[in-house]
This record gives structure tokens, C-alpha cells and sequence, in this order.
RNA sequence: GGGCGAGUGGUGGAAUGGUUUACACGUAAGUUUCAAAAACUUAUGAGCGCAAGCUCAUGUGGGUUCGACUCCCACCUCGCCCACCA
């Protein structure tokens, strides 16, 4: 037989099975179904990242495995194509993302054929087809009938350079995740979701759904749920009250001021017909433009203004006077703070503009207590410090007295628990063009109606100049015959919303479409959903952990109150990957590191390349990407077809079983847990052990070739076609092997002799020697003998199986 | 500032209370070859020693234990994610 040609017979095999149809599941009759899922590819440059590839294996092997246990294993591909990803890449390249976008899908969806992956390629998506987005555009118009999707004006993220409005979850570190830029300060009309309707039942059901712990933590952080109390203020002199949300009730009593929000629409009122309107217009002016010119300056440079009103102060201490402060956020809590001087921001505003400050606790520290006293440090966050006012909780710790003191302010009727979510609503207006129009029509007479379903799909135009414009608008408000409708109730003129919607709607129910691909009259077929859904496995990385993953749960759960599905979480369970680097360091283009796999395609074929990214590290781990290392893999590949040359025999010696056994169990435990690297390595100790022996028995070769199926598919296909010749069995339609765990069991073992627990020899013993043996033979070692010579021994250990230990 | 994770040979990594360094890369010597590549064999944590062997070593310092990479406490460094969130 010819030497290993890895892309002679990859090339062949996936014809083969692409004629057969061997991986096709007939989604209707599926006895055992599972629905094995990845992240699908945003097509926003000319081919796949090795980052794909590397998700995309690990997420396959693990589906190959659950299929030769007998499931019937759906695993689907697409293309989240729309959004801003891809449009900014067209505009880079200056080609319109129509013949772009296009292009790159194709091209992706070559490399993806020759990874060896079980795709279904009859039930892919693409979400800039129409028979797609007419779904989303639907699912949209679900979640306005539900009241989920609302129109405000609000001052909103937006990005000068993308020239759009981005949600909350878009917006890194005050920059926009897209392109970095700076994003600023917009006050716009927007639709949004009500994801925060939401904030609590996501929450709890995270401790329903088996998903990676990191992911669930960081969905924990993102919704941001914080427990406090809602302190009732009464503006002094005015009809005016307001509620202002306190997570550190302890400090209530410290209260000398209150800050709001510069935005707060209350302050107009505050100030109306007062000698402070003026500078109080001019400093929001001001701050509003800082937040424009620059966002960053707000941070580094806090500023304020006293705004002439007070608080009418129920605890009978003062007035406590009322300022707009720069580092209080419209859109948390109520907009407007108490401030203390156990908050370093408060304390430090304080300072700036000589307010006084007075104390609810004191540190037990005399010194510290000292510098507390004079304002000279700001004492915060302490468990241990000691309450002073109120005075009935006067001596308890801060941690101990939150409770207390919560009930004090309910009894006295100052204000109630509550809870507050760092989660926001959803803003998807984007003023682009790459996505599906909203669907939605202004009309002078009726206002805001719904485009009917039956008018679906609101087609996006063709348009010659895409890009985006610098007024707020979306290129789509230039297309006069786009804009110019009819209302569908009142049969005047109406005008069309011209925003699409933002990219992640596109991806937050594609999952649903997937398996009803092929239903052109509704989203997702009932039946086959019942069947197929929610989604078993699902792995992805985890930089989506509070975008796409928290919008899916989302979506689930208001199709599901809809009625329209009857489970509320998509996917069962969850794997985040880890992050392949390159020298340490994030591959990026800017680093000039960025692995092409290609490349390495072309020199070794897929088995090589799918085994060399699993061999790395832990799957969920990542790893570091060396060049030199995928020899290795190929070598080892090399070994594995060496082996059919073999003289064959029928009958395995005892120890290469065992050694067989032990590694079936290695293997299939590590697939389970995507372990794949120590998987590689076990299967590695086999084929060098079955190397070193002179005959080979063909059901431990067919074995072997079983084990290595999910993750070298095209090598373990043609071994096991020349042991079977003329079969027309696939190796990717047998069973999984199962271990014989009489097979596994040592008849000797290796004692570990220590003495004062370091180790002084090694014994080959029967296994399950019984301790008084172990001992008598162990004394009687001359080696141990020297270490305890006139030394009295004080005790033994014996561990069965494994080791004694020589106490003196 | 907050959250999560990690620190083990020249390198990627294995081992989660019991032989530290599995597996792989790299390196060195050898076999083969006209030569090279490939392949194969052997060696490969550090120090001392002719050797048998001994000592030391899992970021640092303590602790628990017969025994600690593993558990506990404190600290240092790095990575990732988030951050004016009241």
C-alpha cells in the first residue's frame, strides 16, 4: 500500500460522503435526535481565522463522538452576514457588501467543507437572504405585539466612526467594540427591547442551564443585580418628590447632599424662573458637549453646580443641598445619588466644592479613626467599622447593621428595599445599511403601525452609495422610493423607518431557523421544533457571553411568553473555548501574528491540522500556536497508517489489551469533557506502544482507528476501508467502543516506598498486597534498611495499591 | 477600582493529597545516506559526583499533613473580561 497522502484521500472521502449523504440526519424520523451547535462565522474578511477552525473542531469531534454513540447528530453551518462587521469590511475594500459579502460566504463555506466536519449544508442560513431576514423582521414585529419594542428619545452611544448608535453591551471601556473609536453622547429617537423585563428570570434560570461557569459568572456581573433600598426626598419648597436607590443604606444617616444627573429631565423643573437657570442650562451645555468633544476628560475631570434647591430633610439635620454632578449616570438607578462620605466619588466631589461631610461609622483604629474624624480619608467599604447614627444600632459593624438599619428606614417610613439591574434595554436602530430594515411605517394620521406580516419581507433596496451619513440618518432615508409608502391601516401617505436592525438580532434566533430551514411559510415548524429544540450542545467563545448569549436567552424566553415555543432557554449546555494565541499574545493583524490555516492545510490536510489545534491545550483552556509543533501530529499520523503494514494476527497479547482498555476509557472520559489534548496524548502512548510490537491483532487496529474517527475522520475512514475491503460500512456509522473494565484491572503494580515521605525506592508488587506483606517487604529492602538504621520507627502509612511510608 | 483565570523543564503542556515534568516540540549524539532531507535509536529539570548515588526544584513567604504543584493564609507577576453602576 502507497505511503499517507493526506489530501488525495481527504479529497476523496468527502466526495464520497457528500454523495452519500453520509452525514445527513432526516430530521423528521430521528430516533435519537441531538442538536450539536457553533457559533456560526460573521463572513467580514476574505477567509476563515485559525480561531474558527479551531471552534469549529473542537465542536465537531465532540459531535462525532455523541454520533457513534448512537445519536443522530444535527449539526448545521451558516452565516451571520449582515451587520456591521461585514459593511465595514466592504467599505475598507470599497466594494458594495452585496458582491462582497457575497464572495467571502462562498469562500467560506469552501474552507468549511474541507475542515471534515459533519455539516448539513442543505439546512444552512445566511442571514442576508430575504427568506431569512423576513424572520427576523417577523420576530421583531412578535416583540412589538408583545409590548417588548419601544420607541424613545434618549441620549444613546453613538460612534463616530461607525456613524451609528450601538447598544450598551457594544460599547468597550467607552469605546466602540467594532473600531475602537471614542463613542459619544447622542440624544436621538431609538427603538429598543425590553431585555431588562427580563433581568430577573435571566438571572435565575442561569442556576437551571449546564453552561461553562466563566460564562454564567459573566452574565451574572452583566445583569448586575444590586440589592438597596428606594429613599423617598422631598425637594424643599416645591411639589416635587423623588426616589433615590441606596445600596449602602448604612450610610443614610451621613447624607449631607444629593447629586443628579446632568441629563436628569427633572432638573429644567428644579430650576425653572431661578436665579440659577442660566448657569444651570450652560453647565449642561457644557457637559454635554465634554461628552461629545471629549468623553474621556468627564472621567479624569469631575465637575458640578449647585442648583439652588435643598432637600427637605426628614431626619430633622439640615438641609441638604442639591448639585448636578458630572459622574452621575441618567440611566442607572434613579439618575440621582446620595451622597456621604463613605463614597470616595462623593467624598471627593465634597472636597471640591467645600460641602460638608458628616459620619455614619468610625474605623476601631485609633489613628485611622483620627484621619476619619478630620475628613482627612475617606472611610469606605468596611465590614468592621463601627456605626455611630443611628444611634439605636450605635456599636454594631457596618456588615452587621445593614439589615437593621434597612428595617429602621422601612418602620420610619424613609423608604423601601429594592432591587436595581446594571443590565439596559437593547437599542437595535442602526443608521446603516448592511440589515434588515425595521419594519415599520410613520404615518401622520395613525402614527406608529406595525408592517403587516403578510407584507414580509420589508426588502432592503439596492442603494449605490451604502455608506453611512454623519446626519443620524440611514443611507436608507435617501432612497425616496424606499421612504415613500402607505399606511397599511389608513391607506395615506406614510413614510417608512429607515433603520436597520442591529446584527445581533439577526443571531439572536438563528438557531430556530436552522433545523426548519427548508419551511418557507413560517419561521420554525412546530413540530420539528418540538423535536430538535432547545439546541444540546452549544460552544462558542466566551466574548460573547453578555451579546449574543444573553440576546438568545432573551428571545427564547419572549417567544416562549408569546406562545410560541414551550421552553424558555435555548441551549442546555454551553462550552466557551478558549483563546488560541500566538507568542503569548491575542492574534491580531496590528501584531502582524495571525495564523492563516490555510497554509497549513495545504501542507498537512485537515486530520493533521483538526489534531496538531486540539493537541494544543485544553479545549477550554486555548493555547499557544507554535509552527513546529504540528509535525509532531503528522508524525504521529504517519505511525497510525505504518501500522496496516504490520503483520496481523488474531489473538492480542494481554498487556497491549490492557493498555488498549485503559486507553478507551482515557479517551472516551476526555471527549465527554473536552479534554481533547490529553485524549491525543493517550491515543499517542497506544500507537507507540502498538509500533514496538511484532505482530498486530486487527480488532485492536480497528479499535484504535474507532478512537481516532472523531478526530482524524478522512485517515480513520481509509484504514478501516482496507481492513474491510469492498464494505460499504462508513467507520462514521459504527459504534463507539466501550471498555471491558476486567481488562483494565493491574495483576502487579508499582509501590512507592518513602521514608519520612520522601521517596527511597519503587517496588513491583502484586496488586492488592495486604499491609503486613507490604511491610515485611518493604523492611527487608536494603535501601529502606540504611535510612532506618538505629533509627525507631514511629508509624507507618500504607495506602493501598500505592505507596508506604517509613515514619522515624 | 471590580470580576474571572493562570504561574510547573529550552517551548506547548501533563499530574488536583501519594514516583513532579505524561504526551509533543526543540536540542545533542548515533544509525542510515555520496550528501542532505526524512526516518529510526539513545539522552535530555538543575547542581555535586568516576560511580552507586545525594541535594535542590512546580511565582514568593508562611501554615495544615506521615506526605503539598494540589488544601489554607498573606504577597508578587501575568492574561482575559468589565468599569464613573450610587
Amino acid at each position: 500500500m502507497n505511503s499517507y497522502n493526506p489530501q488525495e484521500i481527504e479529497r476523496k472521502w468527502r466526495k464520497i460522503w457528500e454523495e452519500n449523504k453520509t452525514f445527513q440526519v432526516d430530521l423528521k424520523h430521528a430516533k435519537n435526535p441531538y442538536y450539536n451547535l457553533m457559533m456560526f462565522p460573521y463572513p467580514s474578511a476574505e477567509g476563515l481565522h485559525v480561531g474558527n477552525v479551531y471552534a469549529f473542531t473542537g465542536s465537531d469531534i465532540y459531535g462525532r463522538f455523541r454520533r457513534m454513540q448512537g445519536n443522530d447528530v444535527f449539526e448545521p453551518m451558516g452565516f451571520d452576514a449582515f451587520g456591521i462587521h461585514s459593511e465595514n469590511f466592504a467599505i475598507k475594500k470599497g466594494i458594495h457588501p452585496k458582491i462582497l459579502i457575497k464572495k467571502n460566504t462562498d469562500n467560506f463555506r469552501e474552507q468549511l467543507k474541507n475542515l471534515g466536519c459533519l455539516f448539513d449544508w442543505e439546512h444552512e442560513v445566511d442571514t442576508t437572504r430575504p427568506e431569512y431576514y423576513k424572520w427576523t423582521q417577523w420576530l421583531f414585529l412578535q416583540l412589538y405585539k408583545a409590548g417588548l419594542a419601544y420607541r424613545k428619545k434618549a441620549p444613546v452611544d453613538w460612534c463616530p466612526s461607525c456613524k451609528t448608535v450601538l447598544a450598551d453591551e457594544q460599547v468597550i471601556s467607552g469605546q466602540c467594540e467594532r473600531c475602537d473609536s471614542e463613542v459619544i453622547q447622542k440624544e436621538t429617537e431609538q427603538w429598543f427591547f425590553k431585555i431588562t423585563e427580563y433581568a430577573e428570570k435571566l438571572l435565575k434560570n442561569l442556576n437551571t442551564i449546564d453552561w461553562s461557569e466563566r460564562t454564567k459568572i459573566t452574565q451574572k456581573n452583566w445583569i448586575g443585580r444590586s440589592e438597596g433600598v428606594n429613599l423617598k426626598e422631598k425637594v424643599k419648597g416645591l411639589n416635587i418628590e423623588f426616589e433615590v436607590f441606596d445600596t449602602v443604606p448604612q450610610t443614610f444617616l451621613a447624607q449631607t447632599f444629593t447629586v443628579i444627573a446632568p441629563e436628569h429631565p427633572l432638573v429644567k423643573e428644579l430650576v425653572k424662573n431661578t436665579k440659577y437657570e442660566k448657569p444651570v442650562m450652560e453647565f449642561i451645555e457644557k457637559i454635554k458637549r465634554k461628552r461629545i468633544e471629549a468623553p474621556n476628560e468627564i472621567e479624569k475631570d469631575i465637575e458640578g453646580i449647585f442648583i439652588g434647591r435643598y432637600i427637605d430633610n426628614p431626619f430633622g439635620t439640615g438641609d441638604l443641598p442639591i448639585w448636578l454632578a458630572s459622574y452621575v449616570i441618567a440611566g442607572y438607578g434613579t439618575g440621582i445619588v446620595n451622597c456621604s462620605a463613605h463614597d470616595e466619588r462623593d467624598f471627593a466631589f465634597a472636597k471640591k466644592y467645600n460641602i460638608p461631610l458628616k459620619l455614619a461609622m468610625l474605623p476601631s483604629d485609633k489613628e485611622l479613626s483620627e484621619k476619619v474624624k478630620n475628613f482627612e480619608t475617606c472611610y469606605h467599604h468596611a465590614p468592621e467599622g463601627i456605626i455611630q447614627e443611628p444611634i439605636e444600632m450605635r456599636g454594631m459593624t457596618w456588615e452587621k447593621a445593614r439589615g437593621p438599619i434597612i428595617e429602621h428606614i422601612e418602620k420610619k417610613g424613609f423608604g423601601k428595599r429594592g432591587v436595581n439591574y446594571h443590565l439596559r434595554d437593547w437599542l437595535i436602530s442602526r443608521q446603516r445599511y448592511w440589515g434588515p430594515p425595521i419594519p415599520i411605517i410613520y404615518c401622520a394620521k395613525c402614527g406608529v403601525v406595525p408592517v403587516p406580516e403578510k407584507d414580509l419581507p420589508v426588502l432592503l433596496p439596492d442603494v449605490e452609495n451604502f455608506k453611512p451619513k454623519d446626519t443620524g440618518e440611514s443611507p436608507l432615508a435617501l432612497v425616496s422610493s424606499f421612504v415613500k409608502t402607505k399606511c397599511p391601516q389608513c391607506g395615506g401617505p406614510a413614510r417608512r423607518e429607515t433603520d436597520v436592525s442591529d446584527t445581533f438580532l439577526d443571531s439572536s434566533w438563528y438557531f430556530f431557523r436552522y433545523p426548519s430551514s427548508d419551511f418557507k411559510n413560517k419561521p420554525f415548524d412546530e413540530n420539528i421544533t418540538k423535536e430538535w429544540l432547545p439546541v444540546d450542545m452549544y460552544i462558542g467563545g466566551q466574548e460573547h457571553a453578555v451579546l449574543h448569549l444573553l440576546y438568545t436567552r432573551f428571545i427564547t424566553m419572549a417567544l416562549k411568553d408569546s406562545g410560541f415555543i414551550d421552553f424558555e432557554e435555548p441551549f442546555k449546555k454551553f462550552r466557551a473555548h478558549g483563546l488560541l494565541t500566538k507568542g503569548g499574545a491575542k492574534m491580531s493583524k496590528s501584531k502582524g501574528n495571525v495564523v492563516n490555516p490555510d497554509d497549513y492545510f495545504k501542507r498537512f490536510g485537515a486530520d493533521t491540522l483538526r489534531m496538531y489545534l486540539m493537541f494544543i491545550g485544553p479545549f477550554e483552556a486555548g493555547g499557544d500556536w507554535q509552527d513546529r509543533g504540528i509535525i509532531g501530529i503528522s508524525r504521529f499520523l504517519e505511525k497510525v497508517w505504518a501500522l496496516q503494514r504490520k503483520p496481523k494476527t488474531e489473538i492480542e497479547t494481554p498487556k497491549i489489551e490492557n493498555l488498549l482498555h485503559k486507553t478507551i476509557k482515557k479517551v472516551d472520559q476526555d471527549l465527554e469533557n473536552l479534554q481533547y489534548n490529553t485524549a491525543i496524548s493517550a491515543l499517542m502512548i497506544l500507537v507507540n506502544a502498538l509500533a514496538e510490537i511484532p505482530q498486530l491483532s486487527v480488532k485492536t487496529y480497528k479499535t484504535l482507528l474507532l478512537l481516532l474517527a472523531p478526530f482524524a475522520p478522512h485517515i480513520a475512514e481509509e484504514l478501516w476501508r482496507y481492513l474491510e475491503p469492498g464494505s460499504k460500512q462508513s467507520i462514521h456509522d459504527q459504534k463507539w467502543p466501550e471498555y471491558d473494565s476486567e481488562l483494565i484491572k493491574e495483576d502487579t503494580i508499582t509501590l512507592i516506598v518513602q521514608v519520612n515521605g520522601k521517596v527511597r525506592d519503587t517496588l513491583e508488587v502484586k496488586a492488592g498486597i495486604s499491609e503486613s506483606e507490604a511491610k515485611e517487604l518493604t523492611l527487608s529492602q536494603k535501601k529502606v534498611k540504611n535510612y532506618i538504621l538505629n533509627k525507631e520507627i514511629k508509624k507507618i502509612i500504607f495506602i493501598r495499591n500505592k505507596l508506604i511510608n517509613i515514619v522515624v
